[in-house]
DNA sequence: CTGAAAGCGCTTACAG
DNA sequence: CTGAAAGCGCTTACAG
């Protein structure tokens, strides 16, 4: 005998009556509760969660799915580390496991959703590095499973997401490159079809329209996101007909590169070439001159991650058609020597 | 009704026949089997997992432990990415499913663990940045369940691991060095009790001995695994006392920061100071004068760790008291300029 | 406040 | 080859 019914036969009692106690409800006397949890305690006993789930029809427990192809990714693993954090925080108030599902990069990211979804693995499901049209949102719309989002997606119709403030990155690093007398401003883009590529992208150009630059499609980079892609942009920018004075980072990793390649060329970021990274992740905290970028709490991406996808969850007090939770998060521009 | 009864309903048939045809049981006639397995993907019905492991007694699906302390990570960012990817490979052909389970940083790693595995959630699990003594181990040993490591461990009796073979990469590298003529040779050790810290310092020392040079401590610098660490790190080789001519990293990011502070200061790695770093990571594959390093397959790292888990899970003809696989994964030399 | 019983959705001896 | 039934370990109306 195990579980529940060891624990009842241990005390001599139903097997309801243990499980009422376990679970805190109020129809138990003190006396017994206190003996159930004092005996749980002392036999280790910790409820199966198998049968827990079918009885209930409830798993508590969140997927958070995650590409293992690099480029796919599109964030650092650090990245992720403080949104799982942050999402956790939240969760664990809630009594709700966060498990993270990495994506084997030869399989299709829709079958491998359905894999778990089917089988009622998850009672929700978390999305991240959302594609410009993403065949998971749909997926997941259809099947009904509450989801959130981190990044917008052209595709779905009423999903809570959390994304970045792409446009006010943009627009603030514009405006301070503008500021310092720079006309010619080269912008790196994503080169695969996440989201806030064109996001980015357009940004960028209306914040030059605010100050009467035209646009010009020579000072766009469709770039992937690592050291080397910085390490040769530095004299990409400079074959470019009337050469940029100012670059604009939408992976900041990139910026390591380019201090590399201009130290190489006896030139000083900031003074050769003003550079503005995008987040200000740990690793590129060591630069001097210091990178001009953004901070944003990954923490607090997470917690309201979490909190969007929770008021989708039944139980909440939600209807399903009330509308979802959709918020940017702010990037604060942390000035510094590059740009 | 849903799940099977649905089907075994439409089907006018039992429910236990269903059970059958779908799991492809040879007592079943071809034509239900046939009749059974169509109107399942008709329907889209896939069996619940919670009542499938209910009755089953196994879950399939194994858990691994990931640390989002960046610190005790002790991996550079994309490593775990590769490493999943191979353990999947594995998976996939013996029907198990890989979940990732992401340590907040304020709960304790066991607590953690017990969290999960006194609920009977996983089959077995993996662990990963083992330390000198890893309560971990000891925990699932003590609770029986199947497990590997990635590292070694002083704590635990008899437990699969894999490992990557420090000893044979700080040997290679000493000696390329002191063929070069070095006999100054520095080394960086990870600064936390990480397990394989004290092994490379070990294999390290070994290796100057066999070379007839004398093991002098402050040559040894403990730090951490990040840009900024190689930047300072220039300097403070710089300080020593007849001062080192080269250098042996624990951590190839490191050599990010020291290619910068080297081309602020006029100086060459390979020329002014030989560098050797650890894995070949894309990260710094971009850096020139070629960083020397070392490569390995996480992929084949991860299919390792698969196989060594496997052979200890139930019903793979092994006896838990068979020996438990431990394997060291070469590391290749790959001759840069910088040492 | 407690117990007996049904039910969650599967699988699998056991009959036939 | 197929069906009826028990069982996996929980939870929860329903009686009392």
């Amino acid at each position: 005998m195990r579980g529940i019914a060891r624990l009842a036969k241990e005390l001599g009692i139903s097997t309801g009556t243990v499980s009422r106690a376990l679970n805190d409800r109020r129809d138990v006397s003190p006396a017994t509760r206190e003996l159930v949890l004092a005996t749980a305690k002392r036999l280790g006993y910790a409820p199966n969660q198998a049968a827990r789930t079918l009885a209930l029809g409830t798993t508590r427990s969140i997927g958070f799915m995650m590409d293992l192809d690099r480029e796919a990714a599109a964030s650092s693993e650090y990245f992720f580390m403080g949104v799982f954090d942050g999402v956790q925080t939240v969760f664990a108030e809630h009594n709700l496991d966060l498990l993270v599902l990495p994506r084997p990069t030869k399989l299709n990211a829709v079958s491998y959703l359905q894999r778990y979804v089917s089988r009622g693995v998850f009672d929700g499901m978390i999305l991240a590095a959302t594609q410009r049209t993403d065949p998971r949102i749909e997926f997941l719309e259809s099947a009904g499973l509450p989801f959130a989002t981190l990044g917008r997606s052209g595709s779905g119709k009423n999903y809570p997401w959390i994304d970045l403030d792409f446009e006010g990155v943009a627009e603030a690093a514009i405006d301070r490159l503008v500021a310092a007398g720079h006309r010619r401003i080269a912008v790196t883009v994503p080169a695969d079809n996440i989201n806030f590529g064109p996001i980015f992208a357009a940004a960028y150009e209306r914040a030059l329209a605010r100050h009467g630059i035209g646009f010009d499609p020579q000072l766009v980079f469709a770039r992937g996101r690592n050291e080397a892609v910085g390490y040769r942009l530095v004299d990409e920018l400079a074959l470019v007909p009337n050469p940029p004075t100012a670059v604009l980072l939408i992976f900041e990793t990139v910026a390591i590169g380019m201090y590399r390649r201009m130290a190489e060329l006896g030139q000083i970021p900031g003074r050769d070439l003003a550079i503005i990274g995008f987040r200000d992740e740990p690793t590129v905290r060591f630069l001097t001159p210091s990178l001009t970028c953004f901070a944003t709490s990954l923490h607090e991406v997470g917690e309201d991650l979490a909190r969007a996808l929770l008021a989708r969850l039944p139980g909440q007090g939600a209807e399903p058609h009330d509308e979802a939770v959709r918020k940017l998060a702010p990037l604060a521009i942390r000035p510094g020597e590059s740009g």
